[in-house]
DNA sequence: CTGACTACCAAGACTATCTAGGTATGGAGG
DNA sequence: CCTCCATACCTAGATAGTCTTGGTAGTCAG
């Protein structure tokens, strides 16, 4: 990720996450793949950034995971959107909407 | 600060102080009233984040500071913005416009 | 005289991210 | 054959920014 926009990720990371699995069961490397990609390269996914959000939102019971096969036929541990996950994206995103908004309207005002 | 939203803030705090110094020197207890209520309450600013991210700003050289008196008449810490501090001001707000359009474009799809 | 507000400061905890390493497999190119 | 790169996972420790909690001090209202 670009240098300077490593602090901003700090608490978004999770919801990107859920996010991503609202598009069907993912495997870890493959929703760092789709965030980058559907970020157009705005945002870069560390994989030491990555496993342990996906441990802690397991933890948390925000998704669950099983491992399978990758479409390359390796080794791959799929996880998935709890009920509680949704929840949980749903409240995350509101959040960020309105923490997005205010921050921008300061940043960037009414020209 | 509400709960949720405070991981949020990361990175974002001294973006959003040396936006607040454009509009004329502050002292730092004013610079925290005048984010929260900028934001319409929606960014509560914890005293124990707003003074070290002051002092971050000036050892950085982005922020110079004074002491002086407050329209109170206590004495109060007054901080400007340094040229070295519009630029960083310039450069982050880019960077913040560039993330937050990237993750708001996931979270919230075109419609 | 107590509480609330202004205005500053500091120590330590917390926690999410990063850095930098590692394992293992499989395909492509030399 | 052998090396490189991509896939796919994992972990320990460093870093850094915020929070919690506590404190100082003066002023004003009730």
């Amino acid at each position: 990720m670009a240098r300077s926009e490593k602090k901003l990720l700090h608490g978004t990371l999770d919801t990107l996450i859920l996010k991503t699995l609202t598009h069907g069961p993912r495997h870890g490397y493959a929703i760092g793949q789709w965030i980058e990609s559907a970020t157009g390269e705005a945002i870069l996914i560390e994989e030491g950034s990555l496993y342990p959000a996906l441990y802690r939102l397991e933890k948390k019971g925000l998704v669950e995971s099983e491992w399978g096969l990758s479409e390359l036929e390796r080794r791959a541990k799929f996880y998935r959107l709890t009920s509680a996950g949704s929840s949980a994206l749903a409240s995350d995103t509101a959040d960020w909407l309105r923490f997005s908004r205010a921050v921008t309207a300061i940043l960037k005002p009414a020209t």
